[in-house]
DNA sequence: GAGTGGTCTAGACCACGAA
DNA sequence: TCGTGGTCTAGACCACTCG
């Protein structure tokens, strides 16, 4: 089937062909989990450009619906936009008080064989051995700490060296370095918890007030569990702060 | 000056070229402010063609370093990558146990002079007319809320209509569709805070029990506020939930 | 070996901003 | 009016996947 498309002047070829695109999947001509045409098909088939096409199937796979595979060909990942922002600003912890500068004083690492509800937030098998790293956050100024961390190193790099002192790189980022490989994606949960009596006291702050949870899932480029790290926050210190920016052009 | 680059095999052109133009703009050859070299230009000293040079600058402009305008020219916003990761997927708010179909319950709206602490909070002048809107919102069950919402429409905006009994969709689309504007940018500040004994009744918690607290401020393309949100959610039935990806190629 | 997406060239026209 | 970045064409070679 050949459809035209209009000539230069008002949108751009390609976030037309982009929309057709969209609405093609969204319509099932394109099922989830199938391939696009490829590009050279939809060359044809729209009589434009490989350019232009290449373009085109790129706001998909901005928009995560698609992705592409050099020597197979474009996948449908989903029928819908997965991608709600294409940037996310300002970092992943911003503090109030305009303290940005922030070290974690390593206070212990031990092997740890880990087991039952432990195993199962890490997607491990009971009985492997990850390295559990746990310190507090400090501002520069260096008062009360922001944060207490747990964090937990998969066993692939559980050798991984010089976590001690006071560190001012984060953890993921001197795994990324020593073992030259690339975190991919991070999964964040965000929780609000009542500090118990042990943890008020390591945060100094007050047994009952609030205290906010970031559990942070770090993953490689196969999608495998890296590091999860586990913070708490005092309220009164803290607040979360990120900014996102929205970059669709594609009019559905 | 001309600079020989890698013939193909290697790494791409346009990634040696974008990661020179990050480290000359970190060691100040092209000053925060300032503009890049024209594209034409680029294209010259570094012997490649013009479509390598777009997207090595297309690089820095998705790492938050650099804007393009038509007609002006590359600017150098940042001499260091302000982006932190490329998507952010999974939408705005999941929800544990699986209840992701929520609807919000409109319980009022007024108009609301702004005044005091409020004002500086919308950034707007005191005197200016708001809209208020406020409610609580359920999950399909329907049954305790999971969280209260207070949203507050600026002035241009205000005489927004259909905001009434159960809403599935949110307010900013609301605004998007009937004023034909786009949000373009999202700060979201995340605290923790305790439930007094109003905000417990309301969302059928007990009081002194924790909250999470998120204030979204949404704004349009030229940076101005159209609307912000605060919203509670009681500890127990909330978990904010995101998911980012991290597609940085240029090595730094 | 045939076909895929990834990279790259050398052109071209356009709308827009600045002088 | 001139130069900018935005769009677009028609080619090309490559590494890779798969049958």
């Amino acid at each position: 089937m050949t459809v035209k498309i209009e000539a230069p002047g008002g949108r751009p070829r390609y976030l037309q062909l982009a929309t057709t695109l969209v609405h093609e999947i969204r319509t099932g001509r394109y099922p989830v989990g199938g391939l696009l045409p490829t590009e050279f098909e939809l060359c044809d088939q729209f009589g434009v450009s490989r350019f232009t096409v290449r373009e085109a199937v790129k706001q998909l796979v901005q928009m995560g619906m698609v992705t592409r595979q050099p020597g197979v060909g474009s996948r449908v990942l989903a029928a819908a936009p997965v991608t709600q922002y294409t940037q996310t600003m300002s970092g992943i912890t911003d503090l109030r008080q305009y303290a940005y500068e922030t070290s974690l004083e390593i206070e212990g690492q031990a092997l740890l064989e880990v087991q039952g509800e432990l195993a199962d937030t890490l997607d491990a098998s009971p009985g492997e051995t990850w390295l559990h790293v746990w310190g507090l956050r400090y501002t520069e100024a260096h008062d009360a700490p922001i944060c207490m961390t747990d964090a937990y190193v998969a066993p692939a790099f559980r050798s991984v060296s010089g976590l001690s002192g006071r560190m001012t790189r984060a953890l993921y980022a001197v795994l990324e370095e020593q073992f030259d490989l690339q975190i991919k994606t991070v999964h964040q949960d965000i929780r609000a918890v009542v500090l118990d009596k042990a943890a008020a006291r390591r945060l100094d702050a007050k047994p009952g007030s609030a205290g906010l949870r970031l559990e942070r899932r770090y993953l490689d480029a196969r999608d495998e569990l890296v590091e999860l790290a586990i913070s708490v926050h005092p309220a009164d210190r803290f607040t979360y702060r990120e900014s996102f920016r929205r970059d669709w052009q594609v009019s559905m």
